[in-house]
DNA sequence: AATGAGAATTAGAATAATTCTAAAAATGAA
DNA sequence: TTCATTTTTAGAATTATTCTAATTCTCATT
């Protein structure tokens, strides 16, 4: 693993924070300043590919990189805003419905993030 | 509702296959030949913005665009091709869990497809 | 039928994210 | 040190999508 890899690889876990490839090129360019953009997608691709990163899309939005354990994410329906959240592992449930193996599960929650549901009560309220 | 959207809707709607905007652009051109694409950018925004139909992200893939029953989708890990599988609706499940409303979820399962898994085995087999 | 306002459509330019390419640099085994 | 391989780099290219501004359509009202 390059120097590049390891940094990128720690700035994704030790951030909970779901960067983009151009906010992962920002804080590495705080240690290495003279690092390119295109060195930045591919080791994100590399570690992707070796499953030590995930990729986590959401429409409309560049693809954001997280950690790799097991986790569901919560996107606000209005405004996008994207939130970790641990929900119990529905891999057997699902795998018992289907009736085959299944290697992993992405699960996105719609919901509305207190500003954007605050922001609906206020335009009601008036 | 325009002509176009109006077909738009109905492709969307009578095929099964997740088109993109350019395949739906090129069926459409059947009909009307001189539509132009972003036409039909236009109204997939519109129709989608009216929640008539869906957009399913698949990463590294354009958009694909699909009817508005509930359904969820199995994806093939490794070709990436998309099939419509009927879940049980987990919406009650999920609110006990986090504790508050749900709009709606995004849930695709990873799988590997048959062609994939036989790939898989004659490699092993040689 | 003519007018005019607003909506829809068009062609093509623009943008954004990402990938590709080819050359240069670093690495590391022999 | 040499050679081969891998990694990185800068910038061009690509792809999907959105934007823009001009044009065309629609249709209610004269």
């Amino acid at each position: 693993m390059t120097k590049y890899a390891k940094k990128i690889l720690e700035i994704i876990e030790t951030t909970r924070s779901h960067m983009t490839a151009e906010q992962i090129f920002d804080v590495l360019r705080q240690t290495y300043p003279q690092v390119a953009l295109a060195t930045v997608y591919n080791n994100l691709n590399r570690l992707w590919g070796e499953e030590k990163i995930r990729k986590v899309t959401v429409e409309g939005m560049p693809d954001r990189y997280d950690r790799v354990v097991r986790h569901d994410h919560l996107v606000c329906k209005k405004c996008g805003r994207l939130v970790d959240m641990d929900l119990a592992d529905l891999t057997d449930q699902l795998e018992k419905q289907v009736g085959f193996p299944i290697l992993a599960y992405d699960l996105k929650l719609l919901y509305l993030c207190d500003e954007c549901a605050t922001d609906r009560k206020e335009k009601k309220g008036k």
